[in-house]
DNA sequence: TGGCAATATGTTATCGCTAACATTATTGAC
DNA sequence: GTCAATAATGTTAGCGATAACATATTGCCA
């Protein structure tokens, strides 16, 4: 079945080609007894404009790219959910990229989404080096990165405040008597595992607690992660009082790991997560964590996004995460 | 940053744009001298092939869409990326939507779809009528559906085997001595509800049990929904020893919710999900489900768009789901 | 009725690339 | 050294739309 042109439809109303784009676009003026013809016209043949032709001229293709890490991980799809909202309200696509945590294929991503001339591209989270990250981002119209940093000139920020939210954690513990505390730090690679355990530090060093080295444990970002990770830990140091998780999937984990191994939590050891994922108030006990607004990360992202595609570069977002106290810890 | 054109690195090559273009495709015999200095103009430059302005001729875009009802049921994300490996293998590009369960979205994202004229859709768990499904997936070069139907000239199917599944589940529940089962059946609109539903009605028909309407609850698709559907169902029929839910995280309510009302999973209550999403074993107790091979759902997707694009038409692919005993039954 | 805005429509060129064909170099066989 | 075959490059047109300008048509008032 080929398909309609608008030259067919403007020759089936006996107009101009000119016209039809007039009355797709409603743009200019046009008799409304032509407009009714031609939109006539279009429903009998089914006519579709064809986006790609219109944003060669155009230079605008009213599409964004967006790159996650991996969406398996519940953290991501709200933060798609809150971009693609924003998106959808203004007329905006959005082309979503999951990289399965492979830097290679975000490369990839981030160069087919250039030659597709999106008309800027999100990056969350990424797994690229500074250097790389950069470069590519610079060859786009305009970017916005979130949980990463980046010159202003090149692209916008959007953060959640991981130093924060990591003090409001080990103050919590510390409020509650518990004085030797463990971390299960994510992936070495994390930016936000580096901001957190560096959060952790500081909140123990500035009131005048001991922190060991050997009290912090990287692990990789998902429940496996934080199974074995926490029996790495507590294998090494039977009398921690309680772990600070890399995430809520990693504390999932953990608390199984705890329960496997007979300790009651939050009596035993007290375990904090962080993100709020919807499971972490499933869980049992219910875990404390600290709630990150994931859908207004998203928000906050495209709405920098659309600024930047206008020329303008507002300030760099940070947002605060909120602790959750449930019963874990 | 005024992008740079194909006609820009012909003319500092000393070339025509018929050179540069075979160079970039690797088409057509180029004299290897001429190539070296073309390439090294092109990374010199930064040149990036414009793809909207290649497909506009080429009539192919080498990008797929993909629809998903919502990304933050973890059901889905696993069946982006099976869709997204085998396309990102293929050299293609996948644009993945999420239409937030809004079937204006998903009409309107079908369109637009259709506008970037996209090699092809995979559409899955539409919350389309099968009429206006059909009408817009028509349109397209070439669809496929994952648990839908949709007529073979229009589209392909790939679909999990929901009547087998619920089966499964039911015999199970019987096997051990629980005969008063209930049912959280999803949201109404859901045809894989219905199928399971019809399942589960089925296998205790034919095996000669009781089935009672007031035993089956319909619910949301998420937690929140299948903690009210169960205090729901529980509060008309007291004495239920088992629920088949429509899937984990309704399961994981209900679980949440049995605990609160003081039941004991399985001892009082079994619970079965449907799924086996990552969270299924990690909750207390692990859930007994039926695993859906998500992953598989979304490369067999993929692999029959591929040759639906070529112009074949393989027969419709019902992957059955696999019986999981943990503990809650 | 003429004339001049305002309204309605048409024309031409072009976005950046490639298909298809045309032309010009180069090679090797004799 | 000639000539055909092959290799290397160039030329032209057009994909389907719109920007920008040009022209035709209408309405309205003096």
């Amino acid at each position: 079945m080929p398909k309609v042109t608008m030259t067919d439809v403007a020759r089936r109303a006996g107009v101009s080609a000119m016209t039809v784009s007039r009355v797709v676009n409603n743009k200019g003026e046009v008799r409304p007894e032509t407009r009714q013809r031609i939109l006539q016209i279009i429903a009998e043949t089914g006519y579709r404009p064809n986006a790609i032709a219109r944003s060669l001229i155009t230079q605008k293709t009213m599409t964004i790219g967006l790159v996650v890490p991996d969406l398996t991980n519940p953290f991501f799809p709200d933060v798609v959910r809150g971009a693609e909202d924003e998106a959808y309200e203004r007329g905006y696509t959005l082309y979503v990229s999951d990289i399965a945590e492979q830097p290679d294929r975000e490369e990839q991503v981030l160069q087919r989404l250039e030659a597709s001339r999106v008309d800027g591209v999100i990056v969350c989270a990424s797994r690229l080096p500074d250097e790389r990250l950069i470069e590519l981002l610079s060859h786009h119209q305009a970017a916005v990165v979130i949980n990463r940093e980046a010159p202003a000139s090149i692209s916008g920020m959007v953060c959640n405040d991981d130093g924060y939210g990591a003090m409001r954690a080990v103050h919590h513990l510390l409020q509650s008597g518990r004085k030797r505390i463990g971390m299960l730090t994510g992936p070495p690679a994390s930016r936000s595992g580096r901001l957190r355990s560096r959060g952790y530090e500081n909140a123990l060093s500035v009131t005048g607690h001991e922190v060991k080295n050997s009290w912090l444990e990287p692990c990789e970002s998902n429940e496996y992660g934080g199974y074995s990770g926490f029996k790495r830990l507590l294998k090494r140091h039977k009398n921690l009082q309680a772990v600070f998780c890399y995430n809520d999937l990693v504390a999932l984990g953990a608390l199984q790991a705890a329960q496997e191994m007979g300790l009651r939590v939050p009596d035993d050891v007290a375990l904090i997560g962080y993100d709020d994922i919807r499971m972490a108030a499933l869980a049992t006990p219910p875990l404390t964590t600290l709630r990150v607004n994931r859908y207004g990360l998203g928000t906050a992202a495209f709405q920098m996004l659309l600024a930047r595609i206008e020329g303008k570069q507002p300030p760099a977002v940070l947002l605060r995460p909120e602790l959750v106290v449930r019963q874990s810890a």
